[in-house]
DNA sequence: GCATACTGGGAAATCGCTTTCCGGAAGGGT
DNA sequence: ACCCTTCCGGAAAGCGATTTCCCAGTATGC
């Protein structure tokens, strides 16, 4: 491997003109020398040995993702977004996958400390739950080493956070279907402790006084959403799921128990996945720019001022063919 | 930061001793000491410093997984199988998106090559292009590192490979097809030069000697099925997009034009992602384990053996509604 | 009983880069 | 002509681990 010495004695000069030249400096440097150097570098093939530069530079250039799952299509888009803005900082995003277990994500944390990584980014609303409180000393720990966090959802006392607008982009779903003559509703709710569901959940029954929807709660997936489905109230007109997965999952309940939709049931998420753009019928939902959310996340943990700030994103009501009006 | 020093003389034993109890080594160190270690590290709240580790050893724990775009759910999927089997060998996995910029395929491979990346692993076949000489060099080079490439798809001369196998995959959807009575075949065949979409092309053809199936190039993406698509013959039966996506696009553009599936035409993909497992009619497809191909990768690249070897996957026809005998 | 392993502990030399000083040279103001 | 900056190059001290020696203390073989 070539070193850094390799090249300053290539070109003559010493280490630190050579560091100076190739790695970004306050400091010039002459500019026949700088040739040099930088001739020296490309004839020798050069790479700068980053854990050498982090170790010396007490900073690296990685940024930390922590997401859920990356298969599910909503965390594959923050990812994107997060993985782009990285880039055009010059950093590197490292992804860690909890598939929803809080000890593996208090791991990651961890983890990214002990890479020294510029920033964590936590996206997907922990549950409530015990784990949470080892979480917060771990990124306590983490920030108290120079770190930077960033939370996508829930404001997490303390940290940068990008809120997304949950209870109003629900809320305004809800009235959206309210005005389209509906009466009888029921929410497939997700788990009752995970709090982007339960924002969804509750901004969207809060904006319907008096019409008490039905609530099922249940997992915050394609199955969950099967399985909730079945337990749906006869005289629901319209079923709203806290994301367009849990729909999809439903969806295909309905079908199977020769339920059409919107014909004898509207229905409604809330993300506007991409991918399933095109499915029928198209899906009634709340449409949240996933891949700014990841991309926001980036910004604000890099972004390194003063106290901690918060993002506000809105969601958009976007009305297709799952809902009918009465 | 606590260093390990601070833990060494907190623990009253040299800077040796604690690095063998607390970052693994060949020697053994007495249960007395290593208690002692061990409770001064667990007091001060030390943490590793990943970077200084990486240089003092020479290599790191990263690996380098570089895909075209995270949303698209067969990069989502082999991602995560790979970040899975990352961590079950105590890896992190760091994601370089390229969105098809053989470019910045490059830069990503020279950063990794920076990082010390243990592994690098490329997922999506590159288009045979002018640029692929520069990936090579880099790729050569990185390798000259000491780091292991495993590619994913095409067999890269010299790689560790997880070929997948998109000829037969194809050929024996094909077979499939014929056998339920199609003879007129149009392929919606992506980018001539794409090396996987080509494969599964030439083998679904090779497959029907004397059929001559109509062939469409485009993009590989929705988008690019839903262009494809318009340009099919009056008088086939079955189409064969060579990705389930392509197929997505194709099933949108059908349906706009009047025409069902299966009734007045089959459709099938190749993939089979899950995240479409809704969609109505159901996609007839080749299963790809996609998860298991990305953790193949992962193990290839990490087992650090003599020669390059070549994993196969074979793919699975799975007959669904959105192909109907003729 | 003596030479010969073998064990486990510590001192110190790396690993490759950044950055603080220090110092000489050049430019500018009066 | 002198002093004060400013500019730029280099020497060397870290950054926080790992690992090679070296050594003392035991254990083992004959």
């Amino acid at each position: 491997m070539v070193t850094l010495e390799d090249v300053a004695r290539h070109a003559g000069v010493s280490l630190a003109t050579a560091s100076r030249v190739l790695n970004g400096s306050a400091r010039q440097v002459g500019a026949g020398l700088r040739e040099r150097v930088e001739q020296a570098a490309a004839e020798l093939g050069y790479r700068t040995n980053v854990a050498a530069q982090t170790l010396a530079r007490g900073a690296g250039n990685v940024i930390g993702l922590v997401v859920h799952d990356l298969v599910d299509p909503y965390f594959a888009a923050i990812a994107d977004g997060a993985v782009r803005a990285a880039e055009a900082h010059g950093m590197v995003v490292m992804v860690g996958t909890t598939h929803r277990d809080p000890v593996k994500e208090i791991a990651y944390v961890s983890s990214l400390g002990a890479q020294r990584a510029r920033a964590v980014i936590l996206a997907g609303s922990r549950v409530d739950d015990p784990s949470a409180a080892a979480l917060r000393t771990e990124l306590e720990r983490y920030r108290a080493g120079g770190g930077r966090v960033a939370v996508i959802g829930q404001d997490l006392l303390g940290t940068d956070t990008v809120a997304v607008a949950n209870r109003s982009g629900a809320a305004a779903l809800a009235e959206a279907l309210k005005a389209m003559g509906h009466r009888e509703f029921a929410i497939l709710a997700g788990p009752p402790r995970l709090i982007t569901a339960a924002d969804r959940c509750e901004g969207f029954a809060a904006a319907l006084p008096g019409l008490s929807p039905q609530i099922i709660h249940g997992p915050f997936d394609r199955d969950g959403g099967y399985a909730a489905a079945a337990s749906i109230n006869p005289g629901v007109t319209c079923v709203f799921a806290v994301n367009d997965v849990m729909a999809v999952g439903a969806l295909a309940a309905f079908r199977d128990r020769g339920l059409r939709v919107p014909d004898d049931l509207s229905l409604a998420g809330f993300d506007d996945i991409a991918t399933l753009r095109d499915l029928v019928p198209a899906l009634t939902t709340v449409r949240l720019p996933l891949a700014e959310i990841g991309a926001r996340a980036v910004e604000l943990a890099l972004s390194g001022d003063a106290g901690p700030s918060v993002v506000h994103v809105e969601g958009e009501v976007v009305i297709r063919e799952s809902v009918r009006a009465r």
